[in-house]
RNA sequence: GGCGCGGUACCCAAGUGGUAAGGGAGAGGUCUGCAAAACCUUUAUGCGCCGGUUCGAUCCCGGCCCGCGCCUCCA
């Protein structure tokens, strides 16, 4: 199945296909790492993995490269401020990032990027632009983009910069330039600032320059998708498509997505306004890993996402519905045969579920089916019409639904306790919830424990003693559930 | 100012020119020692407002109101 994405190039639904029937080539730009990324960082990123994911099962693999943005202004001033290298800088949030991608249980690209460790590709496409004559140094050794050469310029983002006059901006330090919005390809190296000796001058890469260098370095000239959030769109993507093309004379890449910003109720997420959330915050607060993905993924991508705090106790509760139904099924217990209602309902939420993410990755449209599939499951189950096959059937669609959205398996623990661990080496204890301490205050031996010495007790009908035994478990956060066939218990 | 997006039940949210998916929450019920889980019933004659097109519009067109984003570092 052919899945069908938003544009920003063409402005409409496009089929999304490898140009060379491989593997399909995409480039996302991954984070500048200064500091811990934060929801919204990981709703684009999460958006990008549910399209990769999306992609693989409806039968289209991918090869996707993401960089890391390793130096810019902001990390080379935090670095000076630190007194360290950037390296030093960089490196922690370098593996906290991979901590978190991995808590949201995001795939791998396969190829990470890092911005210093391709400047010799970066510096040859400079000197391949200058030879177009698309690219001019200034006097102070820095490097810049002919704007005037390129005059497809603003076709991405839909700007029409014709009329923009020259100088009606310019910053101070800027003046070099030919025209105010010529942008820097290479930055001439200033005292004490990070800097690399090359062939076009002591200095550092621009901001746009790596994107491009990498995406051609591991996925050719022209390739098949290029992903990012929306406030990329411009300059950033601009930027890359103008100077790519006018080094290759090719189209850059033939399909562009943009994930829309999240907001945090209502408002733009920001420091200043105190609606600022990392995932470590979160996760510090109780929150499970698997809620912050569903609850993250499950707006569509092209539309903005209102984070509250209501909103993910929802979405916790819809993972806790999700497994509480898988676990229903894994039990098993299925009396041998089929019914043709469930294998029908089965074939049906499959193939609705498929077909809406195909369109565009409709992840909310996506999750209807399997909700419905699970409540005619749960009704044929308690009246007996459920059988092993049927059960075979409906997992078959679990597992389709888990492929993109992979939530079933309950892998909640190592990520609070890695946020745990990391709060206690930073200081950061203040910042847990007491109910999440007292939670991790009882190991898995102590809580079977206690439930055997329930079970013992409801034996004996002493049904006070069970009920205080539960209640105390309540309180630290465990869940039990009676049936016939025992006691199941449940972190919350 | 330029560009763009949205306004659907208590909350989140999908959607179609023919009369409103799904999730969460609430209420009542079945089941249970009590719970939990599960299931059933229940919560929009109406989809921001006003016109228009149409046999018929939430969905198409026009206007208006409100909210938000981008245009500058930003995912």
């Amino acid at each position: 199945m052919t899945l069908r994405l938003f544009n920003t190039l063409t402005g409409q639904l496009d089929p999304l296909t490898p140009a060379d029937g491989m593997a399909l080539r995409m480039y996302a730009c991954g984070p500048t790492v200064y500091d811990y990324g934060h929801i919204g960082n990981f709703r684009t990123f999460l958006q990008i993995d549910i399209l990769r994911r999306a992609l693989q099962l409806l039968g289209t693999p991918v090869r996707h490269v993401m960089n890391i943005t390793d130096v810019d202004d902001k990390i080379i001033r935090n670095a000076a401020q630190a007194g360290m290298p950037i390296g030093d800088y960089t490196q922690p949030y370098i593996d906290a990032f991979f901590e978190d991608f991995e808590s949201l249980r995001m795939e791998r690209p396969e190829q990470i990027a890092r911005a210093t460790e391709h400047i010799p590709q970066m510096v040859a496409l400079v000197e391949k632009l200058a030879a177009e004559g698309a690219a001019y140094k200034a006097e102070d050794g820095s490097w810049y983009f002919r704007l005037k050469s390129f005059p497809e310029y603003g076709k991405l983002s839909k700007k029409d910069l014709s009329g923009m006059e020259d100088g009606a901006r310019v910053d101070v330090d800027e003046y070099e330039k030919d025209s105010a919005r010529d942008f820097a390809l290479w930055k001439a190296a200033k005292p004490g600032e990070t800097s690399w000796e090359t062939a076009i001058g002591r200095g550092r890469p621009g901001w746009h320059i790596e994107c491009s260098a990498m995406a051609m370095e591991y996925l050719g000239e022209s390739f098949d998708l290029h992903a990012g959030g929306e406030d990329l769109m411009f300059p950033h993507h601009e930027n890359e498509i103008a100077q790519s093309e006018m080094a290759t004379h090719k189209q850059f890449a033939r399909h562009w997505m943009h994930v829309r910003f999240l907001l945090v109720d209502g408002r733009k997420m920001s420091k200043s306004e105190g609606n600022f959330y990392t995932l470590r915050d979160l996760l510090l607060k109780g929150y499970k890993a698997s809620a912050i993905r569903l609850a993250l993924v499950s707006v569509p991508y092209r539309h903005q996402f209102n984070f509250t705090f209501d909103g993910l106790a929802e979405a916790t509760s819809a993972v806790d519905r999700l497994r509480t139904f898988h676990e229903r099924l894994k039990a098993g217990g299925f009396a041998p045969g089929e019914s043709s209602q469930m294998q029908e309902a089965a074939r049906k939420a499959k193939a609705e579920y498929r077909e809406a993410l195909a369109d565009d990755l409709n992840t909310a449209e996506a999750r209807a089916p399997i909700f419905e599939l699970i409540r005619a499951a749960n009704t044929a189950i308690d009246q007996g019409e459920c059988f092993a096959a049927d059960s075979e059937a409906i997992l078959e669609v679990l597992k389709d639904f888990d492929a993109v959205f992979d939530v079933l398996e309950d892998r909640d623990a190592e990520p609070t306790r890695r946020a745990l661990a990391w709060a206690e080496k930073s200081g950061r204890m203040n910042e847990v919830t007491p109910e999440l301490i007292a939670a991790q205050s009882l190991t898995d031996e102590g809580i079977e424990m206690l439930v055997a010495e329930r079970s013992a007790a409801k034996k004996t009908r002493n049904f006070a003693r069970a009920d205080q035994i539960r209640n105390e478990l309540a309180e630290k956060g465990v869940i039990l559930e009676d049936s016939k066939d025992g006691v199941r218990w449940k972190r919350k």
